[in-house]
DNA sequence: TACTCGCTTATACCATCGTATATTCGGCGA
DNA sequence: TCGCCGAATATACGATGGTATAAGCGAGTA
């Protein structure tokens, strides 16, 4: 078996006991697990390139794991966390879950609750790097497309006639066409709905990357 | 002034003195706000078709204000909730900001937080209106059309050609065609992407309600 | 210098789309 | 029974889309 996505849980506490503790209650599940005392050597560690998710505490060595939860959003570093904490208050929960934690469990808890967590995490994540792959894929076609080609795109998908198109660029129609053959080939649409729907895909999650050509590059 | 989109602050809570010192904090910003005493109550109001939020404590005459904020959902009343509160612990913050919660505020908090959370759920409501009220649009543009006119809809949208749909549905090509065209008119869409869009939108929250015309009686 | 690449245009031809006009048929309610 | 509606179909015509072939131009590069 290759296994190429295999999950992995990454425990960050400076406590060892809880960390092997941690360690052995997901083996005991067949769920692999990654323990780290510090996130400094969480970061340095390379992570596999598969679904995971983060078990903090919230008082970690070096600030608190809510500012390393939003260290790693700016880091682009987008794992679901599952907060843990023997001294907690309701700002830091409250905090935590609108920064998108899946779930904040107080000491003591049930390992059923962090075990569910972990997986709604992991599955989170599963579906997460679905989509960004996907996305990517789309991504680095546009990025294929001359600057022509991405305006005429742009136009085409805003249901605008060749001949409109060719009126905004000032060019022939024949131009338009085909530029627009080549869109199609190259984005890999096979009809007019699904370059719209590239182009949708692409507009929502890439922020106005078609309008504006120039930031694409 | 008609001021359609006067939005309304909705505050529950079984203590007048604290009903009475949050309506005049929201009087005092120009806030509108209406005060109850039980959800019974509240439910029993008819509220306006305008946005709002509901602030909420969670310790609630006859159930808790958890439970509360699960009954509206399932109710279809999807306005949003603040919840304060001076006797919660984390497993109920958390379960809370879960549930969708704006905010949860213990006693004492800051005048500031609670209108910075009330806005937001304002905002928050005003935009899922504005959403929903453009879904109910097509969605009645949609039941407008014949059962012939919504298959048609689905396969054009999915990328068929006419004479696609035409083998697909056992049809000549000609009928296909006059059955778009009806389509394109009564779903008011002037381009082809303009229905896909359309389809799309009506697939994504209508959930599956275009391929199975039957449910969309 | 020769070559590639992006961009432009033209001709020619065919496929597809869209609409108007007209006809036929069956079901259903007034 | 009459009339309306959904449905299907046909002819005809024009607009639009799509592709192949060919060619010219300018910028940058081997």
């Amino acid at each position: 078996m290759t296994s190429p996505d295999q999950s992995t849980v990454f425990i960050i506490d400076d406590d060892l006991s809880i960390r092997e503790s941690l360690q052995s209650l997901f083996q005991s599940v067949g769920q692999a697990a990654q323990t780290f005392e510090t996130t400094r050597e969480f970061l340095a560690a390379k992570r596999p390139d598969a679904p995971g998710c983060l078990v903090l505490d919230v008082r970690l060595p070096g600030g608190s794991g809510l500012e390393f939860q939003r260290e790693l959003v700016s880091s682009g570093i987008l794992m679901p966390v599952v907060f843990i904490t023997g001294h907690g208050d309701i700002p830091m929960s409250v905090g935590a879950m609108k920064a998108g934690a899946i779930e904040f469990l107080t000491k003591p808890f049930r390992d059923q609750d962090l075990l569910d967590a972990v997986h709604k995490g992991i599955e989170r994540d599963r579906e997460r790097r679905r989509e960004a792959s996907s996305l990517q894929e789309l991504r680095d076609r546009f990025r294929s497309l001359t600057p022509r080609e991405r305006e005429i795109m742009v136009l085409v998908a805003a249901g605008q006639l060749n001949k409109q198109v060719a009126a905004a660029l000032q060019l022939s129609e024949i131009t338009v066409k085909v530029h627009r053959g080549q869109v199609m080939r190259k984005m890999k649409a096979r009809t007019l709905p699904d370059l719209v729907r590239f182009a949708d895909r692409l507009e929502a999650e890439g922020l106005g990357r078609l309008a504006d050509a120039e930031a694409a590059l």
